[in-house]
RNA sequence: UGGGGUGUAGCCAAGCGGUAAGGCAACGGGUUUUGAUCCCGUGAUGCGUAGGUUCGAAUCCUACCACCCCAGCCA
């Protein structure tokens, strides 16, 4: 295979790392990592970063680390990390015994800081916050070199020791990188590499006072775990420099690479942390785990498989250009694997009575209907039909429009799996509302026998209203209407419904928490809990719905 | 206005100097006891714009335009 056929097809990130293997780059070895900090709960974007990081790496039979980013004991917490472990591997990922912390190379990055400085590369500044903010220079102007720039190495060393005693309060001292105040790329203008931080940490505890900052405990750890390309996303590039010159200057047996693509944005959702755990405060949503949450576990709790979430990815794809997707893109991933493999089922959201006037009262029987129409394998169950049934309130119109083909006065339709029943009479309260339908039934086109093959415009789905059982159901729709939603963004009203008497079929009696169904003409549904006896489940997506898109275009 | 990136269809995305893959969406049509699934068909004389190089350019060069990111002791 030439090389150029090797490479073809492949996004750029494999092409680089088939590039650096096949150049004998860190002896031709791969190993990734996944670095998250344990300050939030995943969302849908970071399922792309594990995606890329873990799935390249299986791909190469390489370590893929699970590398947590403590070192900001501020904000994290085990919380965060006992939900980070079990999203990536819900979807489907294994880090075996690649897990790690950045808090457990602490010892060694402090080492790395003492090199630095030793080597004249770093001094102890004792400016306020606000003097370095000040004199950092802005986007136009070059900053101001810190008056305290020129300390000697061993002052330096002596100070950055008393640092690590305790000897300071928060802020008083910081360690800087010196690299150059008057870099046009503002990362390089002496970045504070080490502050003071009188914090517990959750996993070292009163150990250490101070604490690395992002690039110089992201640069070392990938150093010295051993990974060799840094996956990392687009905000990162412009430190990419640093990543370097640390790598440049200090003593380290990898070299790693860091190559950065662009995040994942999802239309009508939000994925600042930030604003998800503001959602979650407010109680907006019920938790991190809301089935509205772009979050892996709200995404869990609405019933997405984890295989759809992967494929979505997939098909997502690795760039460097700026990316909205379409929920529909979702959509149709959870579609194409919850159509393969989910047992269909009836049930009714909102039910209307009909009695069956030519079917003996008092008297039952039992029908087949099979769980999956292509998929014989998949067996069937069955189901009572009497003479009262429900169906749904919006497969009936007393005046039909045009391209209606469902039930309406003196029309016939099948139910499916069992008879074709007519429309004989219409019921109504004293408002006017319709509150049941008299139709008869023909005995002979009972499903499968008989005059089974008599032709009527559509089946509609159904339960008998002497067997059927009552639950829950609740309807979700994006958490936000605006397709490119902002922080002040209203919240859709619509994105949750909830139907306390939707009527289930008895077959759904038996079901178990977390499994999947298709309520047929209705759309997927995870059964979410159970509750003294009362089942009740999330639609996880609708089934696409050609009728819907009729009436939305007449409007 | 400094630096770093990115522009191929409504949304993604292949393409790597030889004449625009694929998916999602949309729109037609067929099958169907789910208006589902499935199947078939339709979309760029055009690749941000303008020039240039070349027999030949989305691919190379130049200029311009648009959008994104960066001034935490956050990551």
């Amino acid at each position: 295979m030439s090389k150029k056929d090797k490479y073809r097809g492949k996004d750029f990130i494999r092409q680089m790392i088939h590039h650096d293997i096949d150049q004998g780059v860190n002896d031709g070895r791969l190993a990734t990592r996944f670095p998250p900090e344990p300050n939030g709960y995943l969302h849908i974007g970071h399922a792309l970063s594990i995606y890329i990081n873990f799935g390249i790496a299986e791909e190469f039979d390489a370590p893929c680390y699970l590398r947590f980013d403590d070192t900001n004991p501020a904000k994290e917490s085990d919380e965060y990390v006992n939900s980070i472990m079990e999203d990536v591997k819900w979807l489907g990922f294994d880090w075996g015994n690649n897990l790690a912390h950045a808090s457990d190379y602490f010892e060694s990055i402090h080492e790395f800081a003492i090199e630095l400085i030793e080597k004249d590369l770093a001094f102890v500044d004792s400016q306020t916050s606000e003097e370095i903010r000040n004199t950092r220079g802005t986007l136009n102007s070059p900053g101001i070199e810190s008056p305290y720039r020129n300390r000697s190495v061993s002052e330096n060393l002596g100070l950055f020791n008393r640092m690590k005693n305790g000897e300071f309060e928060n802020g008083e001292h910081v360690l800087r990188a010196k690299i150059d105040m008057s870099s046009p790329n503002i990362n390089l203008r002496d970045p504070v590499i080490y502050r003071i931080l009188n914090l517990e940490h959750q996993r070292t505890g009163k150990t250490w006072c101070i604490y690395p900052m992002y690039d110089f405990a992201h640069t070392l750890s990938d150093a010295i775990e051993g990974t060799t390309h840094s996956l990392c996303t687009l905000e990162f590039e412009d430190h990419r420099p640093l990543y370097e010159w640390f790598l440049d200057n200090l003593n380290l047996s990898t070299r790693p690479r860091q190559i950065e693509f662009s995040r994942l944005n999802v239309e009508h959702t939000i994925t600042s942390k930030r604003k998800l755990g503001e959602l979650v405060d407010s109680g907006d949503v019920s938790g991190w785990d809301d089935p509205r949450m772009p979050t892996i576990s709200g995404l869990r709790k609405r019933g997405y498989p984890a295989s759809a979430l992967r494929e979505f990815c997939k098909r997502v794809g690795i760039t460097k250009k700026d990316k909205s997707i379409e929920m529909s893109l979702l959509e149709s991933t959870v579609r194409e694997e919850l159509d393969a493999t989910c047992n269909r089922v009836m049930a009714i959201m909102n039910p209307l009575k009909v009695t069956i006037k030519n079917y003996p009262d008092g008297e039952s029987e039992t029908l087949e209907a099979s769980n999956h129409p292509k998929k014989k394998e998949m067996g069937i169950r069955e189901m009572s039909f009497g003479k009262n049934i429900l169906i749904e309130k919006d497969d009936f119109m007393e005046s039909p429009e045009e391209d209606f083909y469902r039930l309406s006065p003196g029309a016939e339709v099948r139910l499916r799996y069992a008879y074709i029943i007519k429309c004989e009479e219409i019921i109504k309260d004293e408002d006017g509302e319709i509150i049941e339908l008299i139709c008869s039934y023909d005995p002979d086109t009972k499903s499968g026998v008989g005059k089974s093959k008599k032709k009527v415009k559509s089946a509609i789905h159904w339960v008998s209203a002497d067997h059927s059982i009552t639950g829950k159901v609740r309807l979700f729709e994006t958490l936000y209407s605006d397709p490119s939603p902002d922080s002040d963004s209203p919240l859709n009203p619509n994105s949750k419904i909830e139907i306390d008497e939707a009527q289930f079929e008895q077959s759904l009696s038996n079901a178990k928490i977390g499994s999947r169904f298709q309520f047929e003409r209705s759309g997927y549904f995870i059964l979410d809990e159970i509750e003294d006896e009362k089942l009740s489940f999330n639609r996880i997506v609708t089934l696409k719905d050609t009728w819907a898109k009729i009436q939305k275009k007449k409007k």
